[in-house]
RNA sequence: AGGCCGGUAGCUCAGCUGGUUAGAGCGCACGCCUGAUAAGCGUGAGGUCGGAAGUUCAAGUCUUCUUCGGCCUACCA
């Protein structure tokens, strides 16, 4: 520090002192302008290229893996995947400062339908339809597509400060993942867990091809609505008269023994009209007892396999007592009785032309849960004895009383709700003999396959080319027809209905079984290896582990086929009979080939390659499976392609990190995939995020016009505000946004800057041969370690724990209230006034330094670019990036030293608290004109500990120790009975003119302040 | 419609197993300073805890209902 003034002389009024102040000196800027400078720290850290040095440097460390989930490679960033990835940052970065080695590696997601959507567009803008591009091309043009978006969000993530291996990425549509896709699907065929089955999905008989449900489009459409009733034939446990049963036993022979005796003990199939119910308390004849079904969709009827209820509709038994008098024969006759929704019997007996009814009966549920049924079709002429089957009732939620008869037909091949409550209802199959495979009654084209009987196959359900392309086909007038010739059709109408239909060709959509491959839950103990790894792996929230567990306990096989054509091919030969190639002897040679394929030519590999390349031996009748698979199926084997595959990962993650939409989503596809082929979970831990909100709490879309992106913040604010934002957030709910949240981020940000800024200041020249040893440092200094000690103590385990939030709300609060307001504002004095060698000066110096080191570190992976600048200002060239944590040793810990700076604290708001009326009325106006009598009560003996004296003069000007003065940042201050401000203007003291303090003595400046200028002449 | 979760000052968040006048920071208002200055300091005003009922001597904290919001399913024969 320098002084160029002049001494003072009679004639020239006061000497200026402000040069032989010591005052922070800094260039580093108050203002930020994060977006302008954040790219240049990003180009900084790719010159120093961070993140192989930070893998060098951490050699040999104890590994810390998050391992990204794939974002989808389509589309710009949002607010969401902004938030995921800073988080992954936040807790990457935190852990590599903790000591460990946490490699960060980013994925993408790749294939899908989304792409393939883009894809097809553009090749149709340029006059090429789907059928004109070959597949490879195809292919090939999506590969380039998601190439595309993976480097635009490449660059958009590493733009927010995201630290990890962007130059070796992994991605789902590498060649070298896609090959370990396949070999995972082998391998899960090769255990056995592998199935061909059958579900419906929507399906254009017009285009021959599946449709996914964004795919559809609703519109109105003309259907043919009907009332059909099914003979009810028999109650289980409660009937009488076999006659059939020997025919339903050596029907069902690959029956169990003991399923063969429970349908003994049940005396089952009968012939219809031959037995007597039970129900209600009463006995009936079965012969004319029906249960009626409404359905829009009477092609569904010859597929239909069940008839489900709801345990919470009230249902009753209407024996018909009298009818309208119509032109045309009626099923129904008078005496018949039907079991109907008390609620619908109105508007079915209405439109079945009942004029007069009687209500017999009560049917509760217990009793409907046992009853059989005849498929209405059974004794239709050329029925063949094709429908000599029962017919279960089965208990739906899908059932409601809303419309139709509170009956729902249950044909499994043709509707979701169909197939699910079929296949959750195995047991009761079982118990009565039925075959739970869901047959194929319906082929490409949409008409009836072989299943059906001699009349029906072939018929159509829709019209697929000729003027008539999109209408009703054949089936509908057939199998009405067959119904009215069984008696069992009580009404008909037609009636408008909003309906699926091809967004491409705009014709009718039918749901319709296909066959599928399956991984099951049960085959391999699958679902209880993953309900043990759940209780095994620690949730962030816990709750996470419920929603997952209770996801896995309900789920069905998982369902991994698709028919589409970007994606990972199900690289399965299939025999004659059905049999798959992973059965055969030569399986491990010809798996091998299927990879080897797929490894150096990607999926085309498997497409293009032919199959005696592939299986050169025995492979007449055998084919290639063309589905691709499920895209969850590819993100559930990152664990495979990539954790296991590079050499710098361990195989587990520690940790998982998503929204909480993927604990149905990529949680769960990687925790099956994993289990069905290591047994285990992939992870150790999971940790879930909410979504990001507007300002109401309402989500973002754009047609609210709620959304906020990413660039714009970036643009206005910078990334370390959007970071900060983050790190204040309580991510485990959902996290709003808005600007206002920005704004209050924006000043919190300002409040950091200038603190950090503040310490660099005045710590400008300082050299660790300045430093004070512990046992030489004022309390108050101690003070400051103490509090240091204990935001230090437990940062690990907050770490760990991820609880982010808490560690930058307790550092913020430390910054504004110790730091800025209390510890910073009394040590201005001694700073800028001291004697430059002034213990207490010196002491303060190398607190800030260790403030310094701690707080930088500490808020480094929230504030990367910041944070950075800040670390730089005093040691250019390194990169804070590089630090660990530092540690706070225990030694600083000092409870009773706390205790007595909070009790003179507390004496410092009292006298606050009675200048600032003083203030209002001008009398005073720097604190420093007060002069002070504080309470005596417990202050003494914290003054006394705290070895702070009570003088208005330091016993030793050249090495000044802390008065309660100092303390109050008042110029007197002494203990007294009650709190009194004088002014001290009104008094014989003066002003230093280099202090500010009123004092009594010789000369313009106080003693001290004459020793630290005297040092500078 | 079902499953899971949440609603504490304008904003972001604390508030453990129910127990004195519900806390913090920011923002806001007013004032001070002008030697952290597009900074710093001080003081103050703001919530009855989404709403209702109940349990209890006592509830933000437990129970039920309700409302709003979020995620995930299911959306109709």
């Amino acid at each position: 520090m320098t002084t160029d003034s002049q001494d003072s002389s009679p004639d020239s009024g006061p000497r200026d002192y402000r040069d032989t102040l010591f005052l922070p000196k800094t260039d580093f800027p108050m203002r930020a302008g994060l977006p302008k400078a954040e790219p240049k720290w990003i180009e900084f850290w790719d010159e120093q290229k961070l993140y192989h040095t930070l893998r060098e440097q951490s050699e040999g460390r104890e590994s810390y893996t998050l391992h990204d989930g794939p974002p989808y490679a389509n589309g710009h960033i949002h607010m969401g995947t902004a938030l995921n990835k800073i988080l992954k940052d936040l807790i990457n970065r935190s852990h590599q400062m903790l000591g460990l080695n946490a490699n960060y590696v980013p994925g993408w997601d790749c294939h899908g339908l989304p792409i393939e959507w883009k894809v097809e567009e553009e090749f149709r803008a340029k006059g090429r339809g789907k059928d004109d591009v070959p597949a490879s091309e195809f292919r090939a043009r999506c590969r380039e597509y998601a190439k595309g978006w993976v480097d635009i969000q490449s660059e958009e993530f590493q733009r927010l400060g995201v630290v990890g291996d962007w130059d070796n990425p992994y991605l789902t549509m590498r060649f070298e993942s896609e090959a370990v896709i396949c070999a995972e699907l082998l391998k899960i065929a090769n255990s056995g867990q592998l199935y061909r089955g059958s579900k419906p999905i929507m399906w254009s008989p017009v285009e021959q091809t599946a449709l996914a449900e964004a795919e559809v489009e609703y519109a109105d459409r003309r259907v043919t609505q009907i009332y059909v009733r099914f003979p009810v034939n028999y109650r289980r446990g409660k009937s009488v008269n076999v006659d059939d049963f020997d025919k339903v036993v050596s029907s069902n022979s690959n029956l169990r023994d003991d399923q063969k005796e429970q349908l003994s003990a049940l005396q089952d199939f009968t012939e219809t009209g031959k037995g007597m119910l039970e129900t209600g308390g009463q006995s009936f004849a079965t012969d004319n007892i029906s249960i009626v079904i409404w359905t829009t969709t009477p092609w569904t009827i010859p597929a239909n396999r069940a008839v489900s209820y709801s345990p919470s509709i009230q249902y009753g038994l209407y024996e018909i007592t009298e009818l309208e008098e119509v032109e045309f024969d009626l099923g129904q006759s008078i005496g018949d009785k039907l079991i109907v929704a008390d609620d619908l019997w109105e508007s079915v007996a209405k439109a079945s032309f009942i004029k007069d009814s009687k209500r017999v009966t009560d049917i509760n549920t217990n009793d409907l849960s046992d009853f059989v049924l005849d498929h209405p079709l059974r004794h239709m002429p050329g029925a063949d004895g094709k429908y000599d089957f029962p017919i279960p009732m089965l208990e739906g939620d899908h059932v409601t009383a809303e419309a139709g008869t509170g009956f729902v037909h249950t044909a499994p091949s043709h509707g979701e709700d169909d197939f699910n409550v079929w296949m959750s209802n195995g047991d009761k199959l079982a118990s009565l003999g039925i075959d739970p495979a869901v047959p194929l009654t319906m082929d490409d084209k949409g008409c009836y396959t072989d299943v059906m009987p001699e009349r029906f196959e072939g018929l159509d359900v829709i019209r697929t080319s000729g003027k008539k392309r999109g209408q009703d086909g054949k089936a509908n007038p057939e199998v009405i027809k067959a119904l009215v010739e069984t008696g069992n059709l009580l009404a008909r109408a037609p009636m408008t209905l909003r309906d699926a239909h091809s967004w491409r060709s705009k014709a009718p959509v039918i749901r319709r079984a296909t066959p599928q491959w399956f991984i099951s839950m049960s085959k391999d103990s699958l679902r209880d290896k993953a309900l043990a790894e759940i209780e095994r792996t620690k949730f962030w929230p816990e709750r996470g582990r419920n929603r997952i567990g209770t996801m896995v306990k309900d789920r069905p096989d998982w369902l991994i086929s698709r028919q589409r054509n970007w994606g990972v091919p199900i690289t399965l030969i299939v025999g004659p009979n059905g049999e798959l190639h992973t059965e055969r002897a030569d399986a491990d040679a010809v798996n091998a080939k299927i990879i080897e394929a797929v490894f150096h030519h990607g999926v085309d590999g498997w497409f293009n390659t032919p199959i005696e390349e592939l299986m050169p031996e025995n492979n007449a009748g055998w084919e290639k499976v063309s589905d691709i698979l499920d895209v969850w199926f590819d993100s559930g084997c990152t664990h495979a392609f990539c954790l296991k595959q590079r050499d710098d990962l361990p195989d587990r993650a520690d940790l998982y990190m998503e929204g909480s939409d993927q604990h149905r989503g990529w949680f769960q596809s990687s925790l099956m995939e994993s289990c069905a082929v290591y047994g285990e979970a992939p992870y150790k831990g999971i940790l879930t995020h909410g979504f990001v909100v507007d300002a109401k709490g309402l989500k973002m879309s754009k047609s609210l016009g709620n959304v906020m992106a990413p660039e714009d913040l970036i643009k206005k604010f910078g990334a370390d505000i959007i970071r900060l934002w983050v790190s204040s957030s309580d991510v485990t709910e959902e996290i709003r946004i808005s600007d206002e949240v920005i704004k209050t981020n924006t000043d919190s940000y300002r409040k950091l800057r200038n603190t950090l800024r503040y310490m660099i200041g005045a710590l400008d020249g300082y050299d660790e041969s300045e430093a004070v040893d512990y046992a030489d440092m004022p309390a108050l200094e101690r003070w400051v370690l103490h509090r240091l000690h204990e935001l230090g103590s437990d940062h690990e385990e907050l770490v760990r724990n991820h609880d982010h939030r808490v560690i930058f709300s307790r550092l913020f609060n430390f910054c504004t209230n110790d730091l800025s307001a209390f510890y910073f504002d009394i040590r201005k004095d001694a700073l800028y006034c001291d004697p430059l060698d002034s213990t207490r000066r010196r002491a303060c110096r190398t607190v800030m330094n260790a403030l310094f080191e701690r707080l930088t570190t500490w808020l480094a992976p929230v504030l990367c670019f910041t944070m950075e600048e800040v670390w730089q200002a005093r040691r250019p060239g390194s990169s804070v990036h590089l630090e660990t944590f530092r540690d706070c040793p225990d030694a600083w810990q000092d409870n009773a030293l706390a205790k007595h700076i909070e009790t003179v604290r507390a004496t410092r708001e009292q006298i606050n608290e009675t200048i600032e009326p003083m203030r209002a009325e001008k009398v005073i106006k720097s604190s420093l004109e007060a002069s002070v009598v504080a309470p005596t009560s417990g202050l003494a003996e914290a003054l006394d500990a705290l070895s702070v004296i009570i003088a208005d003069d330091y016993a030793n000007p050249s090495d000044p120790t802390d008065t309660l003065a100092d303390y109050l940042i008042v110029s007197n201050a002494v203990l007294g009975e009650v709190i009194t401000v004088s002014d001290l203007k009104e008094t014989d003291a003066k002003k230093c003119l280099r202090s500010w303090k009123y004092f009594h003595g010789e000369g313009e400046i106080t003693p001290r302040d004459a020793v630290a200028v005297s040092r500078l002449d």
